[in-house]
DNA sequence: CGCTGTATTGACCTCCTTCAAATGCGGTGG
DNA sequence: CCACCGCATTTGAAGGAGGTCAATACAGCG
């Protein structure tokens, strides 16, 4: 069964050769862990290496003049960072961590390597940043037209299938880690509402949320809720042939 | 002075050669006209063609179980509707236009061959993706930290600016052809309180908004009103040697 | 000159914010 | 084991931004 998140996840991406995912498993070897709320590259930086989250959750901000912080995106277990901006010269937002994590720094150098000599892996990582960019338009539409209980349970939803992509949940339940008020600064909302928020969805038995960790006891009833419709993902479970 | 929107839009990512410009140029002959609020591509269908705006208004968007459509980009001359997903089997939303425009079908084949024998070109349409998703990125600050108004005026400020960046505007104004029900889509808002919130611009001498043309007095006061900050944009002006 | 789509207005209601204080809880040191 | 600290969560009351519904004004167009 394979542990690296990344691998499970560009399983979804079309498959990878043997060769693939040995190369990527030897490219995680130079990890390291970073504390919670570290700031892993800021705005206005040169991005010099990409970075990979091999545990726990990070998060892309920008601050607002004012001091508010907007979290734009929240990043798993085998999510890149900031593997789109290679080409812009300077980080438009902040990359940090939401809890302590396992981080791998790859230099732009040895990307460039292999997306030129392994066009498999190369499509996976060009698919894997469209996901993304598909992730951050139904976040958008999530902002835009939903209430913040739907909000709320909406990303909850998202969460869980991706974590259950890289094998960290199981059907009804995975890790939580993120506060509230670090929801309040995905949703644009206030901390004290999303409190509320969460005693309601709570209370209507949509969801169980304690000691850092999310169960939900009914994913459909969940998902009917918010309107949460998976495709955007682009993750449908398909039968992986190397996990028999 | 070059009159194509894309050649203008890339002289930002680095400049083109004589040779590239000739072929977009030539590309772009095959254009067809549609009609104001026709969509382009649905979602659900597969991408065959990528389409370029030559002129007038498009955009992205998604509808809700509900009947509410929200607007996720809006597309203007220059703009690729769909480069991005070229890699993913389905779309996941629909592009549409909100006037009548003018639009370039481009094969999925033609791309590819522009791509692979001329890099200069290849490395101007990546940097116009990341753009794209630099714009995505702040539309979701925008509806997620910003009122109403500020909202509004940040929207204006943007448009602004990317309609100078290929020809169509100048310092202080221009075209603005979207109906307060179009921008009620774009910002998660009501029509009514669209009206209300133009209104209050107005009033406050920060915009001229009328006969489908907009125009804005003071550039710098409406930008802090809004806290807008082009750098997200990547289109820093610079002296274009072509244009002179 | 009437028709259709767009813009505008008013009254009332709800969701979310603001500000402030209280409660709970996981560690750490005595 | 208990007292204490810092952080996260929870609660309450009151105000404001934005929604809803329905009517009216206006503008472009055949």
């Amino acid at each position: 069964m394979e542990t690296n998140p990344l691998i499970r996840k560009l399983q979804y991406a079309g498959g990878l050769t043997e060769a693939d995912r040995c190369l990527v498993r030897r490219v995680c070897e130079a990890m390291r862990t970073v504390e919670r709320r570290e700031d892993l590259i800021q705005q206005g930086e040169r991005p010099e290496n990409v970075h990979l989250v091999l545990d726990g959750f990070a998060c892309r901000y920008k601050m607002m003049e004012g001091g508010n912080r907007h979290i734009m995106a929240v990043l798993v277990p085998g999510d890149f960072c900031d593997l789109h901006v290679a080409l812009l010269s300077r980080m438009d937002h902040t990359i940090a961590t939401l809890t302590p994590c396992t981080i791998v720094e790859i230099s732009r150098a040895t990307i460039l390597e292999l997306i030129e000599n392994h066009p498999r892996l190369a499509c996976a990582l060009r698919w894997a940043t469209l996901v993304d960019v598909a992730v951050l338009r139904e976040w958008l539409v999530n902002l835009g037209q939903r209430s913040a209980d739907q909000r709320l349970a909406h990303f909850f939803c998202e969460i869980l299938l991706r974590l259950q992509v890289v094998g960290l949940a199981n059907e009804n339940g995975c890790p939580m880690p993120i506060r509230q008020s670090d929801l309040a600064d995905i949703f644009g909302l206030t901390e004290v509402h999303v409190n509320r928020m969460l005693q309601q969805l709570r209370e209507a038995g949509l969801i169980v949320l304690r000691q850092r960790r999310l169960e939900v006891p009914d994913v459909e009833r969940l998902r009917a809720f918010c309107g949460f419709n998976p495709d955007y993902l682009h993750m449908t479970p398909r039968v992986d042939e190397h996990d028999i």
